[in-house]
DNA sequence: TATGAACCTTCCAGCGACTGTAAGGTCAAG
DNA sequence: CTTGACCTTACAGTCGCTGGAAGGTTCATA
């Protein structure tokens, strides 16, 4: 598959998909004529980052996510002790938009404008788990 | 209160701190020294860029956001429209930061490396809602 | 078969969001 | 009254893209 449709299939611009080939993320095939292509996991991958990215996660912490994937011995101590680690990072994120969400809501349905400067949701909205 | 003590207050480097002021997201008080003065209120700003950035708003986004609670005028259409939009985008991001808590639980418990290379995993973390 | 659109390639420059370093001013403690 | 920890601005560098130039490939249509 082409770098055209790997785009359309995993929602990343093709120059970001380079981008990610020249840093390392992912090794497409070449066809003969020099062309990049593309296989399904590599869509995935493509896929996975694009989420990941958006998420808050560094290009760093992508690699590792997906080393996690791609570990062959995925017995490895490491291995595990990272996954947990991303994992009480990911429930930390869930936690702080829920956070956010909340603040949002409220402020839609009953916060109008009387209440500032000392609008209580900024408050409210900052103290949420430590970073 | 000076940027050092914001810093720590917030988690946010002076730094960044300080690009953030040159970038106008933040005005604080000069103390007739020249120093920086941050009031409570810009701490909690500051505290909520630090949250909003880490959960993958872009800066623009977070000036956005901050102007929500700035609104002098909450009753604005397109006040409550960016609101909605906002949270939509919020509601987006924890069903996808869920989905993948979901696959490295899994990964975690039941992958144990003999289903790869094509591991349903991969495949499972890309299928998730589209950006 | 040829021409043009729509792809693809590499390379290099620029931008958004920081981050580090340098050179210097301020302040509280010893 | 000096030492060290703070603060200031200014400028350069890095990370993660993003746009543009210059050129090669493929394919539909004239």
């Amino acid at each position: 598959m082409n770098i055209g449709d790997a785009s359309d299939q995993s929602g990343l611009p093709s120059k970001t998909i380079r981008y990610y080939e020249d840093i390392g993320l992912i090794r497409p095939d070449r066809a003969t004529n020099g062309y990049r292509d593309y296989a399904a996991a590599d869509v995935h991958k493509l896929r996975f980052l694009h989420r990941a990215r958006g998420l808050g996660f560094s290009v760093e912490e992508c690699r590792q996510l997906l080393a996690l994937y791609d570990d062959k011995s995925r017995a490895s101590g490491d291995v595990r002790e990272l996954t947990v680690a991303k994992l009480a990072e990911i429930d930390r994120k869930i936690r702080e938009l829920t956070q956010l969400r909340q603040t949002l809501e409220h402020l839609v349905h009953s916060c109008h404008g009387t209440e500032r400067p000392d609008c209580p949701i900024l408050e409210e909205l900052s103290d949420g788990a430590a970073p």
